[in-house]
DNA sequence: TAGATTGTTAATCGATTAACAATC
DNA sequence: TAGATTGTTAATCGATTAACAATC
């Protein structure tokens, strides 16, 4: 908390990691574990750890180490998982799908308020407790209810027109997992990209170039 | 190609949007680019696009540019989309399922040579033109086909145990899409991973965090 | 108190950007 | 040739690591 200057990125994408494995010890009953502990199973170094925590207070103690609790607790504040953002998923193609049932989203911080496709067949549907609605209503159902985050499960061909209308309505974050770069058309908003395309390339270059 | 010293990871994880944007090109009719042209359609810096495509080789022209075409395919190339690496894809759940039919493994220098899992209803059963295993056959399997690529979409409380087996029968490579970290436990493995929820929560904080 | 481990500053390392000579 | 744009080196910036004084 208190004097959170400007958090870079890099230290932002590792906090979901120190959450997780908080959890994890939480669930072997360990409640005190010293930053090389830490290096030790999360495979960072432990002087990365301590900075890491330190861009958001001192949560240690000298001599001891931290307490897992009282650590997991901070963190998961730090995150904001105890909040509650209000979040619309549009497309239920084979990820929309999955995101939606798989996921639980009410314990990482988001509620789901509002399902959509464009398909007549699947429209009016329940899919996980939410009837799926017809994306001809989404910018309605925008102005009434304002949601935070947009998930993104199109197809390329249509994500450009439907992220350009929300943008216009006022919603700024997007969970996207279409290939589509949300943030290079629209500067001032804020987007996670799940790239499942980009993340196997990545591996298969890794694998046929494994000498490197 | 050529002298291809050490790449970093940071520009082999921008490859794949390369390659994504070069194809889009193509469909465009566009058959030549500058790195400034290219920087303001991915949203990289133009140096940045020079320097990382002159990682590999020289593929520009002064003066002109970029031809679309030969970079794409010498991108390819160098990703290795034309080989065909050997995969598995064990556990038929939800996020499993999704990935089998969703994704064009062939296109992207893979070849899914057996789908595991553990429930007897889903076992002998068809997704997507395979016939799934029983698990208890995947190691006979792996001594028999030596697999490359290992793609894990199992819940956490069992993938521990097989990774470990995989690891233990050659499979050196691994699409992760559990919370499990194989690289901790496995030093001499490749991992790319797919943290759903970590990106979730990455997201949670920059919403809550605006200001940043 | 002595031992352990944090918090934090300083040093290093690597990645990005700027600049420009080479050259198409 | 003149204009454009690459390839590449040097400068900058940011992130990681090392080191250690503070302190529980």
């Amino acid at each position: 908390m208190s004097k959170r200057n400007k958090i870079s990125l890099s230290v932002i994408r590792r906090l979901p990691k120190y959450y997780r494995f908080l959890n994890h010890l939480i669930s072997q009953d360990i409640n005190r574990i010293s930053s090389s502990k830490l290096s030790e199973i999360t495979g960072l170094t432990a002087p990365q750890i301590r900075q890491d925590l330190n861009c958001f207070g001192g949560f240690g103690q000298q001599g001891y180490g931290y307490n897992v609790a009282e650590l997991k607790n901070q963190v998961a504040s730090i995150i904001g998982i105890n909040k509650s953002i209000s979040a619309i998923l549009i497309g239920i193609g084979n990820i929309g799908k999955t995101i939606l049932t798989h996921l639980q989203f009410e314990s990482m911080g988001f509620k789901i308020n509002g399902v959509f496709d464009n398909d007549s067949l699947k429209i009016g549907a329940n899919i996980a407790g939410f009837q799926i609605m017809d994306v001809n209503y989404l910018l309605d159902f925008c102005s009434i209810n304002n949601p935070t985050v947009a998930i993104i499960c199109l197809p390329m061909s249509v994500v450009g027109d439907i992220v350009k209308k929300l943008v216009n309505n006022g919603v700024r974050c997007f969970w996207n997992f279409s290939h589509y770069d949300i943030s290079v058309e629209h500067s001032n908003t804020i987007v996670e990209n799940v790239h499942l395309q980009d993340s196997l390339l990545t591996l298969c270059y890794r694998v046929n170039n494994q000498e490197n």
